[in-house]
Parts: C-alpha cells; sequence; structure tokens
RNA sequence: GGCUCGGUGGUCAAGCGGCUAAGACACCGCCCUUUCACGGCGGUAACACGGGUUCGAUUCCCGUCCGAGUCACCA
C-alpha cells in the first residue's frame, strides 16, 4: 500500500506490434492509471542481431495512436532513464559478477558448436544444457578470463528444492528446481539477455507490477530466484492468457500471420479504427462485472479491475472486432466519418466531384470496414454494364414492362423539377408513385437500378439522384430506358 | 516427452454451492423499409468425461481426456 504503482511496456524494437503485444501495453497502462499510476516506455533491443530501422517509431505511433501516453520513455526522459537498454548496457554486467560472487551465477565457456552437439545428441526434447561449467576451478576461470575466451555468465539454479511464486490472475504457482535451467545472463556480446535485463530493469526503475504474457509463466520462478539472490522485493505478477487464432482445420495457436492481420498498423491498414481494436481487445481477456462492451479508453481506465482478467486463452474474433469497427463509425459525427474515409473516396472517385458528406452519410450506417467504401460508391464514377434483369424485383412488383413505364414517367416528372436536391426528388417521386398509384419501390426500384446500376447501393434512389445531380441522372435513366426498348 | 497453465454455445464471456445457466458477436426467422444496411422483436446453440465431498455441484477435491505455453547466447 506503500509504493507508487509503476508498469512498464517493453517491446522490442522489431518492426511491427503484434496484438498480443498491444493487449499488454493496454492493461499495462489500465493497471497503472487506474491506480494512479506511472506508466512507463522501455525499448528491449539487446539482441543487436534482429534490431529493425524505424522499429522505434512505429512502437511510438502506435502508442499515440492507440492512446497510451507513457509518462517515462526514451523520448520524454523521466528519472529512471535511460530507457533504452542498449544505453544500460553497462549497468548489467556488474550485477552479473555480483551473483557470481555470491555462487549464484558462473561463468561458461563452453562454444556455439559444443551446445549444438549437446541438443542434437539428447533425441529427446529437452535436454538443455549439461551444467559443463558449473563447477570450474577458479585457477581455470580466471585463467581463460585472462586469455580472453569468450563466455558468457549463467544462472546457478539449485538443484534441489522448489520455487514458488504468486501471480495476480493465476494464483500461487510452484515449480521444482530441479526443472530450471542454468539460463544465460550475460552473452557472449556483453549483452544480457530478455530475461536478466528485464528483473535488473524493472528493479532499478522500482516497477512494480509485472505484467506480461501467460508464456512467461514457467520462466518466472528464474525471476524470483534472482530476485532473492539480490535481496530484492518481488513485484507483482500479472500473467495475461494468450490471444490464439484459429486454424483452418479447426485448431488453435498462438496468433500469427496465417490467421490473418494481427499486427495494429495492418489492422488500421485494413480499415479497422484504432479506438476500436483498442475496445476489442481490452475485452480479450478481461470482462467489467456488468459485461458493458462499448468503452473509450478513459472509461476503461475507471473500470479495469485486474480480477477481471481471465485465465483462459482466447480466440481473435475479426467478425466481432468488425461489429466493434461498425459501432465505432456510427458514433462518428458525419464530417468525421467523411474525412477518415476520404482516401477511400478518392480510391473510387477519380474524375467526378461529388458532395462527400451526402456520400459519407449514406455510408456511414452501412460500413464496417473503411476499406469496404470504394466497391460501394464505384458506380457513382461510372456505372458498371448491368443485366436489365435487375429492373425485375419481386418485392417491389416490377418487372420488364411495368419498369419502362416508371422510367417514363419518372424521367418526365424529374425533368420538371426546377431545384434539385433530396427533399424536391423525395416528394417528386413520392407524389408520382401515389398519382399512378403503385407502391413506393414499384417506382423507386426501377429509378435507383437506373440510376446506379447496381442491385445492392448505399442509399436509396432518392440519395442516389441527389448525389449524382440532375444532368447525370437524367442521361442514366434515359440509358436505363433504352436498355429496356 | 518433462514441467506449468487452462477447459461454460461456433467465438468473446457472466457465474464464484441452490438460477428456467446472463449478455454480446456470428447464424436463422419476423417486422420496419424505395434495394442493402441500420433499428426493433424472436429463435437455434454450452457447463469435456468419470469419481468423490455435500442435503445439493457448472461452481470444491482427485483422476482421465482435450487444448495451450515452455524447455535458445529470441524476446
Amino acid at each position: 500500500m506503500s509504493k507508487k504503482v509503476r508498469t512498464r511496456f517493453a517491446p522490442s524494437p522489431t518492426g511491427f506490434m503484434h496484438v498480443g503485444n498491444l493487449r499488454t501495453a493496454l492493461y499495462e497502462y489500465l493497471i497503472a492509471k487506474s491506480l494512479g499510476g506511472t506508466f512507463v516506455l522501455r525499448i528491449e533491443d539487446t539482441d543487436q542481431e534482429r534490431k529493425v530501422e524505424g522499429a522505434v517509431d512505429i512502437i511510438y505511433n502506435t502508442l499515440r495512436q492507440a492512446k497510451l501516453i507513457h509518462d517515462e520513455g526514451p523520448d520524454i526522459g523521466g528519472e529512471y532513464g535511460p530507457y533504452v537498454q542498449s544505453e544500460r548496457k553497462d549497468l548489467y554486467l556488474p550485477y552479473a559478477q555480483k551473483l557470481v560472487e555470491m555462487d549464484k551465477a558462473y561463468y561458461c565457456f563452453c562454444t556455439k558448436e559444443r551446445l549444438d552437439s549437446l541438443h542434437n545428441d539428447s533425441d529427446d526434447i529437452g535436454g538443455g544444457y549439461d551444467r559443463h561449467c558449473r563447477n570450474l576451478p577458479k585457477e581455470v576461470v580466471e585463467k581463460n578470463l585472462a586469455e580472453g575466451m569468450p563466455y558468457v555468465i549463467r544462472q546457478k539454479m539449485p538443484l534441489e528444492g522448489s520455487t514458488t511464486f504468486n501471480d495476480a490472475v493465476f494464483g500461487s504457482i510452484t515449480v521444482e528446481n530441479s526443472e530450471l535451467q542454468d539460463q544465460i545472463l550475460i552473452k557472449t556480446d556483453g549483452y544480457p539477455t530478455y530475461n536478466f535485463a528485464n528483473v535488473i530493469d524493472d528493479h532499478t526503475m522500482n516497477i512494480t507490477h509485472v505484467v506480461r504474457g501467460s508464456e512467461y509463466l514457467s520462466s518466472t520462478p528464474k525471476y524470483n530466484l534472482l530476485y532473492e539472490a539480490f535481496g530484492w522485493d518481488i513485484p507483482e505478477y500479472v500473467h495475461l492468457p494468450l490471444i490464439m487464432g484459429k486454424n483452418d482445420d479447426g485448431t488453435v495457436s498462438k496468433l500469427s500471420k496465417r490467421h490473418g492481420a494481427t499486427s495494429f498498423e495492418d489492422l488500421v491498414k485494413q480499415g479497422f479504427l484504432p479506438e476500436a481494436v483498442i475496445n476489442y481487445i481490452a475485452l480479450l481477456g478481461w470482462c467489467p462485472k456488468d459485461n458493458r462492451e462499448i468503452f473509450s479508453i478513459e472509461e476503461l481506465v475507471e473500470n479495469f479491475r485486474i480480477d477481471g482478467i481471465s485465465k483462459s486463452p482466447s480466440i481473435f474474433d475479426y467478425d466481432k472486432l468488425e461489429w466493434f469497427n461498425g459501432e465505432y463509425i456510427k458514433a462518428l459525427p458525419v464530417e468525421k466519418f467523411a474525412e477518415i474515409s476520404m482516401p477511400y473516396f478518392k480510391k473510387a472517385i477519380k474524375t467526378k466531384e461529388l458532395d462527400w458528406i451526402k456520400v459519407a452519410s449514406i455510408l456511414q450506417q452501412r460500413t464496417t470496414k473503411l476499406t469496404q467504401i470504394p466497391e460501394k460508391i464505384e458506380f457513382f464514377e461510372a456505372q458498371p454494364d448491368y443485366d436489365k434483369e435487375l429492373f425485375v424485383n419481386k418485392k417491389s412488383k416490377t418487372n420488364l414492362e411495368n419498369s419502362v413505364t416508371m422510367l417514363k414517367e419518372g424521367i418526365n416528372a424529374l425533368n420538371a423539377l426546377t431545384e434539385w436536391n433530396h427533399d424536391t426528388i423525395h416528394d417528386c417521386l413520392i407524389g408520382l408513385a401515389q398519382q399512378l398509384e403503385v407502391k413506393n419501390g414499384t417506382l423507386m426500384w426501377p429509378i435507383r437500378i437506373a440510376a446506379s446500376g447496381m442491385s445492392v447501393t448505399p442509399g436509396g434512389a432518392v440519395e442516389i439522384l441527389d448525389i449524382l445531380g440532375k444532368e447525370e441522372s437524367m442521361t442514366r435513366l434515359q440509358k436505363g430506358l433504352a436498355k429496356l426498348s
């Protein structure tokens, strides 16, 4: 109850933001903010071989778009910097050496080749390191070191006993120490491994809640042993259930490329709104007591509770995401919707000058993904070559014969209009239907078909004529009439 | 394979010893309607299995089965 809550998001700059990662970031943010704490961004780039150019910018951009604003980080600083592990490189070795002094770690001079053969020899999986260097005489170690022989530093796991730790979502977990590998702490290149750097950084940065995917559950005892060796307080562990994808054969596995878009950027590219993505993944593994579904990031902060996190893995459901996206799209002011849709409008409409607000207003209620837009409106740009059978519709009571009449009458009536807008067109057509003593659909159907050339359109006949303008409308209606005669 | 974790409809999930086992997505039907959609109403569909504990188990314990994660000089 004493310490101020601090969580950290510690991604590796791999070049894209997996939704599982993003969800971890989200929960870290929510835990910190819901408890009045601090959210820290730390870049874990200890793997020099996997460095990707521009990857850090992707992290910043994603966090910004997702509205997960960090309080400390490489770009804004803070009192626990530096926040990039490669810039902290010199920090780790002394801790590892201290562990060696305490006999909790040791130098290992085994070559890559020896390790490889070790893995190959053991036919059953799980051979691991044979602890070859665990008890090298001190003189040998010093001699090797003096000769500049490459080395790693390994953690010296207890051979007996067991280690128990507590997790906020999974509860108490006990593992036999004999199961634990003498994992590497410092690599040959001098960089710490992820596991080691994590412990050192989390402690020196005063992190109170270690939040991460449940794939780390089995390595957590090793962390505990490290904390205990140093005599440090053990943080609160919060392991999150994994996000899975459904395979074609019905099995499930960790969400990956073959399941569809898995990165935040890809999702956005596919026409999903950042808010919708965040809202959806927030509910993947967490549930409020009242089972509400629509949450802004601020509302999530208000309602988030760690005990609402579930243990079982969940499958990423693109259908449900799409539903969320539709809800968010519908909730947008039409001007805003028009603005974010503009790139998609332009993709379909290259020459015509349309009233974008009107286009947006007929699209907004029926769009669940922005990428659906172009195909829905391309008929405004150019009419597709349609079959005259489209004029036949049972429900509207239209056929090839009466469509001719409807079109003729419609053209005459519309032609007489001096003002061309939604209301005048609407009143004109509705009035005409009454006058002809036919149901609205019987008149509207052929007109909509002639105007669009499509059986399914966003908006009805009136909206389409309005957007098309009088001149283009009349041309299309005449063409439709010609097609029928 | 060892170890660890998990198992409520197709999916996300509520439930935390007693309920006709919620809700949402998807699917189906009806209504609304100038198409589609939106919206409204309704429907199909679940406690993996076997033992205990208990007056009573979806809920607690054990076993089985199934699934996942992990066993790297990757994070």
